[in-house]
DNA sequence: GGCCAATGTAAAGATTAAGTAAAGGTTGCC
DNA sequence: GGCAACCTTTACTTAATCTTTACATTGGCC
């Protein structure tokens, strides 16, 4: 397992040795600096995953780091301080701290405060990812493609050019091909509402579909079920 | 200008009320909920950029919403409790809250922090940006050269001049050509901020990159998937 | 065959998203 | 302050697309 890495900076060694044995415990890797001057070094390394930084310090203190450190730094930083001033927090967050914990603190309000941090830097991250990596993005049955990722749609590889509405239709009944698909079922999934009893939409969204296919395929592959519903044939065999 | 929307769950209405005028005064849009469920149905949403969410509540307490959210939402949630209890702050910080803030506290403090929690997004935000662009300086795709070292931009090798937003938007679709990239994703890895609903901005700015390239290119490159987004055209067949 | 209800389908009508010019507002600079 | 560059909003236009309408067709059933 690869363990997240602090930095902490604070000339306090007894609170210091405290905290690297409770973090370590807690499946953290601590590095410690003792002044401002030397945490700031190590801080623009960018290696470290949170900096924990105490205000008062000789050489450099914790505002000081901050400001050094400019607003735009990566890692994010949580501070300690033995006042808990108002201004004090206040200030330290404008200058681009991520949080601000007044000693004496419990352990655990620490753990937690270093978590909440680190979880939502990475399902920040995570979404980024999410934006272009869909999963499942591809879709091939009886010679029909559709590609979630970019959304588009193929029939015998010719690419075919589909509204929005009837991508999504075409998508539910692909998802389920082989199955009758009523149209109660594709008017709440897709058009977002209850079918009611002269709604034609459905039927015009399924003959638009099948016509644009028409050109590239021989044989109709959407199978009307009378009473029933809609099928996306399977292709194998017949 | 566009301001951030934070949902407010509280039901004390005097706070809420006073809380609503201060982050107005600071430039937010504060939508309010005075129980959990009806704080929990706008927070599914995802439409805010920030939830305040407080413990003590008729119907579903803040612990229970924050649980029915589950630990993926995507919104920070910043608590807000009379009780200054560590157990408390403990168990909702491993619940998925943001940050803890006791009750009474100082505005600026609240303030201080809201824009902490808003600040640390955008920035990791950015930086996924940042580290796509340090891998391949030079992009070049469809006759579209971007040079991320220089910040130049040319189409069909002429020089073309892009204010800072167009050309992030051009890059992020270029990066992903081919792909459909919603508005939604423009709207928060570029302008930094969640697509409100009738933001026309990105509109603009499409309509403004294309205007500047139509005199060097015959057809366009940039194509509007109507209710989906928008794609760069890969070039390559047709 | 004749009837009826369900479906196919073309075209009109309604709705909504996107294009766009211009106004308004912000920010940074001289 | 005033200007310039830029982003956002507004208001209106254009165009895509969804729904409704109207009529044709189909298939089951008597």
């Amino acid at each position: 397992m690869n363990k997240k890495q602090i930095l902490l900076i604070d000339d306090d060694h007894e609170l210091a040795e405290l905290l690297v044995d409770y973090l370590a415990q807690q499946g953290f890797l601590v590095h410690c600096c003792f002044d401002g001057q030397s945490g700031l070094e190590q801080a623009y390394s960018n290696r470290f995953d949170l900096i924990l930084l105490d205000v008062m310090m000789p050489k450099l203190n914790g505002f000081e780091v901050l400001k050094a450190l400019g607003s735009e730094h990566k890692t994010p930083v949580l501070m300690l301080t033995a006042k808990g001033d108002n201004n004090d927090k206040v200030r330290g967050l404008e200058l681009g701290a991520d949080d601000y914990l007044a000693k004496p603190f419990h352990h655990q309000e620490l753990l937690a405060r270093i978590n909440a941090i680190l979880r939502r830097i990475q399902l920040v991250n995570q979404q980024n990812q999410q934006a272009f990596h869909q999963n499942n993005s591809l879709l091939l049955v009886n010679n029909i493609e559709l590609n979630h990722a970019v959304r588009t749609v193929n029939c015998h590889s010719h690419p075919i050019e589909l509204t929005g509405t009837e991508y999504q239709i075409l998508t539910l009944l692909l998802e389920h091909h082989g199955q009758i698909i009523t149209k109660e079922t594709i008017s709440e999934q897709v058009l977002g509402r209850k079918l009611s009893p002269f709604d034609r939409s459905i039927d015009v969204h399924i003959g638009n579909i099948r016509r644009k296919f028409l050109p590239f395929c021989a044989i109709e592959k959407i199978k009307t079920v009378r009473g029933a519903g809609y099928l996306f044939l399977t292709g194998e065999r017949g």
